[in-house]
This record gives C-alpha cells, sequence and structure tokens, in this order.
DNA sequence: ACCCGGCTCCATCTATTGATGGAGGCGCTC
DNA sequence: GAGCGCCTCCATCAATAGATGGAGCCGGGT
C-alpha cells in the first residue's frame, strides 16, 4: 500500500493559508493537491469531482461548516477520509467532527512533517488524535449532555437575554426557564448564567460568531 | 523608489501559515522573506539580526503578543513597518495595534495578491486599511474607554465571579463594584454583567485565552 | 403496562444584581 | 486653587435570578 500518488483535497476558506499549504503539499513526493475549496459547499462540489483519497479540511467555512460537509460526503461516499485542520480548539467542534467521522484532528500549530505523516497514516488506514485533543475528549465524555431546550436557553443567555425574554422567545413560563436554568447550570458545573455564557462560548457549545450581529 | 528588493520578516506561530507564506512571497519578484520567527522573542531577535523593510506579523503570538512586539521594536526602530496579518478580528487588537503603529491590517482571507500589492505599498510608504476594518474602527470611537478599575472588575465578571468574589479580589467594598459595574455598562452600551461578559470577549477586550486556566 | 426522562408549569423563598443619589479623597490640569 | 475625573464608600429600593419541591403530560423502552 502507500505505492501510489495520494490525491488530497484541500477546504479552507482563508486563501493564503489555503495556497500555502497546497504549495507545501504539492512539493511532497507521492501527494498530488487535485482540488481545492473555499467553501463548505464548493467543497462538496469538489469532492464529487475528484473523489480524493484526502481530505484535509477547516471546520470554520462559509455557507456550510466542515462538520456537516463532512457528514454529508460520508453519506454519499462512506470511505471517504477526513484530516480536520484548524485553529480553533473549542471541545464542542472536535467532538463533533470526529462523530462525523473525522480521522484526525490536526491544530494548525503543527509541523510540515507532522502534517505529512499524518497524511500518510491516515491513507494507509490508521487515525491520528494528538494527545491534547485526546485530552479534551477525554475531559468531555465526564460532560453531560444539554437536552435540546436547555441548548435554545443557553444559547438565548450567551445572547445577553434575561429569563422573561427567553420565555418570550420560546414561547414557555418564565417559571421553565428558571427550570432548565437550573439544569444546565448543573450538567455545565457552573454556579450563574455569566458563567454559563462564557463556558458556552469557550467550549464551543455556542459559537462566538452568532453574537456579532443581532439578529434577524 | 521600489527599485531594490522589499526585505520581509514573516511572524506567525502556526508552521503551516508561516511556511506557506514564505513559500508564496519567495517566488515573488522583488520580495524576499529574510527572516522567520514563531513567537514575539523571536520575532524581536530577528528583527535586530535582519533589519526587514516589512514584518508581516500575527497578533496571536506565544511568549509576547503582536501589540508588544510592535510597540518594543518601534522604540528601537521607528521607521519599521508592520502589516498585521490575522484571522481574529476582534475591534480591542485592531485598535491597539493601529495605535501601537501598524501600517496596515490584514484578514487571512484576503487573496495572494491583495497581499503583495499591500507589501508593496506599505514599503512605498502608503497605509493599508481595508474598509471592513475601517468600518470597527469607526464604531469604537463612538465607544467610551473603560477606566483601570471599570477593566479590573469587567475582567473579573468575564471570568464569572460574583460582587462579593470581585470586592474581595480587588480589596474594595461590594458598593464599590457595584458603581464600577454601573459604569462600565453604560459605556458598554449594555444592561447586564451577561451581556457584558459576552461583549467584552466578542470585542477582545478581555481575551479568550484567558479563560482557559482557573489562574493562580 | 410501567417506568423514566424530558418538557412544561406552579408557588415560594432568598440571594444577587442593578439603579440612584449623595459624599469624600486624590491627583492632574488649566 | 478651582475644576474634573477616578476611586472609594454608603444607603436604599426594585428587579432579576437562582434554589427547591411538587406536579402533569408525553414518548420510548423494558
Amino acid at each position: 500500500m502507500g505505492e501510489e500518488t495520494i490525491r488530497v483535497l484541500v477546504v479552507e476558506d482563508h486563501h493564503v493559508v489555503r495556497q500555502g499549504l497546497v504549495a507545501l503539499l504539492n512539493v511532497v513526493d507521492g501527494i498530488e493537491v487535485v482540488g481545492e475549496a473555499a467553501d463548505g459547499v464548493e467543497a462538496i462540489t469538489q469532492f464529487r469531482k475528484h473523489q480524493p483519497n484526502i481530505t484535509l479540511i477547516d471546520l470554520r467555512l462559509p455557507r456550510m461548516s466542515g462538520v456537516d460537509v463532512i457528514q454529508r460526503i460520508r453519506m454519499e461516499s462512506p470511505g471517504a477520509r477526513f484530516i480536520v485542520l484548524t485553529t480553533y480548539d473549542g471541545d464542542e467542534d472536535i467532538y463533533r467532527a470526529l462523530q462525523a467521522g473525522a480521522r484526525a484532528y490536526l491544530l494548525k500549530g503543527m509541523t510540515t512533517d507532522e502534517l505529512i505523516a499524518t497524511i500518510r497514516a491516515v491513507h494507509a488506514g490508521k487515525s491520528h488524535i494528538p494527545p491534547a485533543i485526546a485530552q479534551k475528549l477525554a475531559e468531555r465524555m465526564g460532560t453531560e449532555e444539554l437536552t435540546p431546550r436547555e441548548f435554545d436557553v443557553l444559547e438565548q443567555i450567551v445572547h445577553g437575554k434575561s429569563n422573561k425574554e427567553i420565555a418570550t422567545e420560546l414561547e414557555i413560563s418564565e417559571a421553565t426557564v428558571k427550570t432548565h436554568i437550573n439544569s444546565l447550570l448543573g450538567k455545565l458545573g457552573v454556579t450563574d448564567r455569566t458563567q454559563a455564557a462564557t463556558a458556552a462560548i469557550q467550549r464551543g457549545i455556542v459559537p462566538l460568531e452568532s453574537l456579532r450581529k443581532p439578529k434577524p
């Protein structure tokens, strides 16, 4: 195995980073970049077109998230192999990406050698999760899952809503909002809504980007 | 002007991104990468050693922040020219970097052509701030400055402390804490501590990284 | 059928938070 | 030295937030 050239698709929205990656990989023996995509939708198009052996993918993408792309492609091509490549290390994203079927998770701080070694390893059928990431996953395991409703409430809290506003927004009573808050505080291991908000952001449960714009 | 080769120093902690940038720039006519640094301290060493015309620098660096590096180097070499290159667009960092003397601020999403054009422009003595960034700066201008004490309190709020805990931590009375909170809420344009916390994170006033570890 | 977990609601009580107005000290600037 | 902004403290009040315990409904699984 590994005799043939490894065909790679690079999905990354930052032009310079993507072009840099392509430049770096194309000079490596046995690796060929067969396609590039700058957003999630393009990623799927490019995947179908080139059927790469390995897809190097960032999770933060315009139009469709990396996690969604992985899920979607794996439905069509269960054998597809993904290496997640990202700067961000929010626990939640790591978890979701691996759930979706990513074989490896690399932070952008790794060396070129590590990247290449990982590409070869994953192509050979192996998985690779760095110790630092494995650590976070282990920590996460202890964490209880939030119920859908608790998640809704948490989202509103992060967006700065009061209990009354949340009640109106979700069309439930304020008492129920408090009930949900009470249980999510417990699950997150925090003691008040402010801690819940920062924890949610820090762990990537609620994306920071959702704060930028007021809302429709 | 512009006859000679532009000597560039690349400061970026992510290996693949840095190597990608170097690879991209070195094939450009009239630009030569004379040095690389992966953290703030190394950046200063490399600057002294190579005296580059342009320093391409990320703000998020280990050991010493990009803003500190710019300030430090500008004290020694007031003519030094910096182009800030970052993914993150927290208002506060933009402001501080430009204050410190950066001539241009680019997001990593730009194209290679834009990057090269900016390097040439800055070398020719011009400045370059993209419209999106200028926009944020303008918005920021309307914002009142927080006093040192208000900042201390805000920091504690983001870290999930109660008023009582903040009072103890800062060795002031709870009443004083409330006074500070009241005025910082006004300055931030929010109505409660939870909104203050998310706003602080979103605007980059309190770095998200400070949440990772509890603290000594 | 029974049980369990999630979602809903309720009432009650306490603690925390935020608003307001007033007040003295301190250091800087005009 | 008068004025100004910051920091400190105080008291008081109203609004929110959080804890607790109890309750009914529904859907899935044993």
